[in-house]
Order: C-alpha cells, then sequence, then structure tokens
DNA sequence: GTGCCTGTTACCTC
DNA sequence: AGAGGTAACAGGCA
C-alpha cells in the first residue's frame, strides 16, 4: 500500500498536527508482538520517557527522532499510522498504541500485519537503499548511471528499492506511463533522452499524487488512509493503473504480471 | 465455501 | 547478476 507518496503525507500530517514533536512517550503497549521486529523486541521499551525530536522519512520508512535512539516504522501494504485520543477505544486490527504526555495517542493498525516496527541507535541500516527521489539528492546523473549499468527491466529497476527508494507498483506505473516508456524495456537500453524523460517523469508523477494526499485504492480499512483516517484523491487521477482504456488513445490497457505484480501499460503510447 | 487477488519486501533457489 | 517463487497475513470478490 503505502508508496512514499502516502507517508511523506502521514509524516506530514504528524508534524503539521502539532501534538507529536517536542512530545514525550509516556507508555506504550504492543498488542501483537509480530509487528516488532525481532530485533527490536529487547529494546522497544526504552522508547518510554523520550521525546520525539524529529520525524523523518526515506524511501517508504517512517523515521521517529527520539533522545538517543530512532523508532523506524514500514507500513508495508496496509500499516495505518492514526492520531487519536486519550480515551479512544480500540478498534479490530490494532496492534501497538504509543501514548504521549499530552493525552495524544498514536495507534499503529494494519489489517494485514506485514508491518514492522524497528527501534535502532542509528540509520544504518536504511544504508541498503538507493537514493530517496523525494529528496535532493535524486539527480539526473547518478539515477542515468543506474540505468545505464542495470540489465533488468526498467520496471524491475524502478521497483528495486535498493536502487531508487519511494516508487511502488502503482507509481512506476504511472511514472512509465507519463515517460511513454513500456515496461518490459530493458534498463540499459533506455537512451540518454529518455532517461532524462523518465526522471522527469518520476518527479512529476510523484508531486501530482503529493497534492491529492496519496492514493486510496478499493473501499474498505484497509486502504491507504492518513493520521485522520482520511483517505487520498490520487485514485481519482490515475491515468494507466487498473484502467480498461488509455486516456491517450482509447486502445484497451494491457494488464500483465511482471515481476509477480500486476501491471498496466498501453502497448500503443508506450515504447518498447 | 473455494480459489484467486492485493499497495511490500525478505529470503530462497536456479 | 538477475529472475522467479514463496512467505508473512487478512479480507474482498467472483
Amino acid at each position: 500500500m503505502p508508496e512514499i507518496v502516502e507517508v511523506e503525507t502521514i509524516k506530514n500530517d504528524l508534524i503539521r498536527s502539532n501534538k507529536i514533536l517536542g512530545h514525550k512517550i509516556v507508555n506504550s503497549t504492543i498488542l501483537s508482538k509480530s509487528i516488532v521486529d525481532k530485533s527490536a523486541f529487547k529494546d522497544f521499551h526504552k522508547i518510554k520517557n523520550k521525546t520525539i525530536k524529529r520525524i523523518d522519512r526515506i524511501g517508504k520508512y517512517l523515521i521517529f527522532e527520539l533522545d538517543d535512539l530512532f523508532m523506524i516504522v514500514h507500513l508495508k501494504m496496509t500499516g495505518h499510522i492514526f492520531l487519536k485520543d486519550k480515551n479512544y477505544e480500540l478498534q479490530k486490527h490494532d496492534h501497538l498504541v504509543i501514548n504521549l504526555d499530552n493525552g495524544k495517542e498514536l495507534v499503529y493498525n494494519d489489517t494485514r500485519k506485514f508491518g514492522k516496527f524497528y527501534v535502532k541507535k542509528d540509520l544504518s541500516f536504511l544504508d541498503v537503499l538507493g537514493v530517496d527521489v523525494l529528496s535532493k539528492e535524486f539527480k539526473f546523473q547518478d539515477f542515468y548511471e543506474i540505468l545505464k549499468t542495470k540489465r533488468k527491466k526498467i520496471k524491475t529497476l524502478l521497483m528495486d528499492q535498493r536502487l531508487v527508494a519511494g516508487l511502488g507498483n502503482i507509481y512506476v506505473d504511472e511514472v512509465l506511463f507519463h515517460a511513454k516508456i513500456h515496461p518490459l524495456k530493458q534498463a540499459l537500453s533506455l537512451t540518454c533522452l529518455e532517461a532524462k524523460k523518465l526522471y522527469l517523469s518520476i518527479i512529476a508523477v510523484i508531486k501530482k499524487a503529493l497534492k491529492y494526499r496519496g492514493t486510496s485504492l478499493g473501499k474498505n480499512k484497509s486502504n491507504y488512509s492518513s493520521i485522520y483516517e482520511d483517505f487520498g484523491f490520487n485514485q481519482n487521477h490515475l491515468l494507466v493503473h487498473g484502467k480498461d482504456k488509455c486516456p491517450k488513445c482509447r486502445r484497451k490497457v494491457v494488464k500483465l504480471k511482471i515481476n509477480g505484480r500486476t501491471s498496466y501499460f498501453c502497448r500503443h503510447c508506450q515504447i518498447a
């Protein structure tokens, strides 16, 4: 579920709430052990009495900087962070509650329980990630170097968090449609011009989705929503992912599994 | 009920 | 190196 846009929206909402930064964690309750990473289980109690100094994001990881350690969460497919009040009654699939000194609670809800919390002294375990596509370090030259050296399908490459961090299945489909590039095209066969177009498409598609506060497909509670359980709107602005017809040429959109992920593209508008 | 699908990624084998 | 399968899990849908 949440790709870079959704995690960024959650991060911004948490910051803008003015209820998190500078506040102390007074208690936490783990309701499902499996959402805390094994490496973090014995350290999880250490978040108590720590102040939340900063909230950040790298790729699809949401990062809470506490006094002298980091609490990191990956929402995987169906993870949610909700901001609730003290008298909040637990709902189905709530797995973790973090109580703050102002009576607010951060509640982690995850239908499929794939999400994971980590507690770390530093962020070195995120070094395996490629450059974050929303960061200043996402530069065309470096991106082009990656494309030139990888013998992979372009869609597979863009999905690989070790090479480029943040994009998932939906946005990669949208990016490739925007750039008019076929998802099965070999990355190293892209010309410099195509690579440039692709680079700009990544930025354009992400920016647009941020404006619409992310993509919430489907109708149930496991869909993406931000901290007030509010859905995004970008599903109303998708051009190819999940569509029947190409919005440009009106031909039928191709639906195909690529590396196990359902992929949508227009055979006519996206050049192989 | 059955079988297949799903926004992610770690881990395994070929 | 890269590709493909499976697993974690719950629920929606035909």
